[in-house]
DNA sequence: CTTTTGACCTGACAGC
DNA sequence: TGCTGTCAGGTCAAAA
């Protein structure tokens, strides 16, 4: 389900009902997720006083004054307020309950999500330790991306949903990036010139800041932490239009598969 | 080191 | 209606 933009949306729904308060009781019905969650996590946790709601790639960083809860969502995960009255229903592996009875709910069909415990520095965890720039920061732009694509032979599409290249650009805002850029995902990395990777760098900080101020993308179920659905799916002009007229020049939009993903491109204005 | 492939898991949907 | 096959927003480990 998320991206990075939905993940974003989610921290800042959550952030301003969440810090502060005080852990009151961790509920965990299915600890089978993508790594099991932590037995110990109820008494490490429970009584943890919440600093801040943060995001690393599509992790959230729920700090504490104990240590770090580190929740991902994986493809189908959703984490959202609920009233605290509101029975489980099928797949609603998590609850955090906080101490005004606040309960923050996680739903992974396909669990493919996480979540962990980590004291000290969160950033540390192996999974975050080695993860590129974050694509807002500062830190990341036409140089960085220059950098490591130098000796990068694979599809440019690829590359860009490395990881370890630039922090959480999934496939939906991949596909759009490159479509705003005018390149060929097919493209090997190495490839494209500074002038090029310039330009993408800059479309792709553009596309997920107007995908996190439209709340995200809602695809089948997705709904922010507030229930509110994003509206950004409203704005893709490849990402599942196969067969459809290209919104700039009315040639048909085409799809193909890279690293078993959907590529959605415009033959004409890709290039 | 990089690249490629398979694995994890459930639900929705198309086609028969 | 039910079966089968395919696909889905992610990421990692293992093999080549």
């Amino acid at each position: 389900m998320p991206e990075l933009p939905e993940v974003e949306t989610t921290r800042r729904g959550l952030a301003p009902r969440m810090t502060g308060r005080r852990i009151a009781a961790v509920i965990v019905r299915e600890p089978r997720l993508r790594q099991r969650v932590p037995r110990r996590l109820a008494e490490q946790a429970t009584g943890a006083t919440i600093r801040s709601v943060d995001r690393r790639a599509k992790y959230l960083l729920i700090a504490t004054d104990r240590g770090t809860l580190i929740v991902h969502l994986g493809m189908s995960g959703r984490l959202w307020i609920v009233d605290r009255h509101t029975p489980p229903a099928a797949h609603d592996h998590f609850d955090l309950v906080l101490d005004d009875g606040t309960v923050i709910r996680l739903r992974d069909p396909r669990r493919f999500g996480l979540v962990l415990w980590q004291t000290g520095d969160a950033l540390a965890h192996p999974l975050l330790a080695r993860i590129g720039p974050e694509p807002l920061s500062l830190a990341f732009g036409g140089s960085a991306l220059h950098a490591a694509t130098r000796h990068r032979s694979a599809a440019i599409k690829l590359v860009l949903m490395d990881g370890h290249v630039v922090a959480g650009v999934g496939n939906i805002y991949a596909n759009e990036a490159l479509f705003r850029a005018g390149i060929r995902p097919t493209t090997p990395a190495r490839r494209i010139s500074r002038a090029r990777c310039d330009r993408l760098a800059e479309k792709v900080r553009e596309v997920l800041a107007e995908a996190i101020a439209a709340g995200g993308s809602s695809l089948r179920d997705y709904v922010g932490s507030d229930g509110e659905a994003g509206f950004f799916q409203d704005r893709f002009m490849v990402y599942g239009r196969a067969g459809e007229p290209c919104l700039r020049c009315a040639t048909t939009i085409r799809e193909l598969r890279q690293g078993q993903r959907a590529t959605f491109w415009c033959p004409r204005c890709q290039r």
